[in-house]
DNA sequence: GAAGATTGAAGACTCAATCTTT
DNA sequence: AAAGATTGAGTCTTCAATCTTC
């Protein structure tokens, strides 16, 4: 596999997940609905955070963040620990739109179908690989605590040997 | 994996793969460079061809095709067997640039690094893994029949290319 | 000083439409 | 009619800078 090709799976990969989840909520930024599926999925969290954790810029992150709150999706309130940090959530009475929008699995929802062909073994194999490939890059961004989601920290990381 | 994990990583393999490739050559946009790409490795290729391989809108390769040519990268002419169509192709006397650009595996060079902590089985486990997924969803784009245990996200994922 | 809100400029892309040529 | 060049509007994003608040 060259390296285009590379990034033509990845892009590929990308916009699968991108379809499956904008079906849900036509018309939402990515960056909103991403936002959103963390906050549901790995709870209240602070831009900061974020950012770190969706890849995005913290600027970007910050406008999520309010456009959310715009849509009355999820509220916002101070850290009371630490009074400069703003603390994104979704509402305990969002049940309704959380049960339409929670925990979406990849490989069910998106890779099942594309991989409708294959035998179960090499579904479970490839699921898996990704699955595998997904933890260890999480692992390689978390190691040091990087400042705000800054891209050029996560090049370098990305870059290093 | 959680769908926005999908997304995540497919996008971190994009760009990592695309880090590579624009670390040979900084400043090109990624269009011009995977359209260099799909030239060098595939050979002369008509604007729709590339337009197809690399998943770009017509006028964006239509662009892209027209800055390779500015910078002296690329040649065009008119197909001899359909005047309407412009085939792009790297020129021969251009050994020296494609030596420098050609055929980057993107196993050695991007996902190699990124796995390099892990044993041996597991990295060619992954890399075969990508490789499987790369050539099945190539030839789901290709092929104008739909796989036949397709739901109704892989018809519309297909439809909307 | 650090978190985050906000803004403005720039880049890269899509989409849709139009025009030219074969 | 089909290929492709071109253009204009719109979207999403980054980056860098600034301002406010803890």
């Amino acid at each position: 596999m060259r390296v285009k090709d590379l990034i033509w799976l990845g892009q590929r990969l990308a916009e699968a997940g991108q379809l499956d989840v904008q079906g849900l909520a036509p018309g939402v930024p990515t960056a909103e609905l991403l936002v959103m599926y963390e906050l549901l999925e790995e709870g209240p969290s602070s831009i900061t955070e974020l950012a770190e954790r969706t890849g995005y810029a913290q600027s970007r992150v910050s406008a999520a963040v309010a456009g959310l709150r715009d849509r009355e999706w999820i509220g916002t309130r101070r850290d009371p620990a630490d009074g400069r940090r703003t603390i994104a959530y979704v509402p305990a009475d969002s049940g309704r739109r959380a049960s339409r929008t929670r925990a979406r699995d990849a490989g069910k929802e998106v890779l099942g179908p594309l991989l409708a062909d294959l035998p179960r073994k090499r579904r479970e194999a490839i699921i898996g690989a990704l699955e595998e490939l997904h933890d260890l890059l999480r692992r390689q961004e978390g190691g040091d605590t990087l400042p705000q989601g800054s891209t050029e920290e996560n090049r370098r990381l990305l870059r290093r040997r």
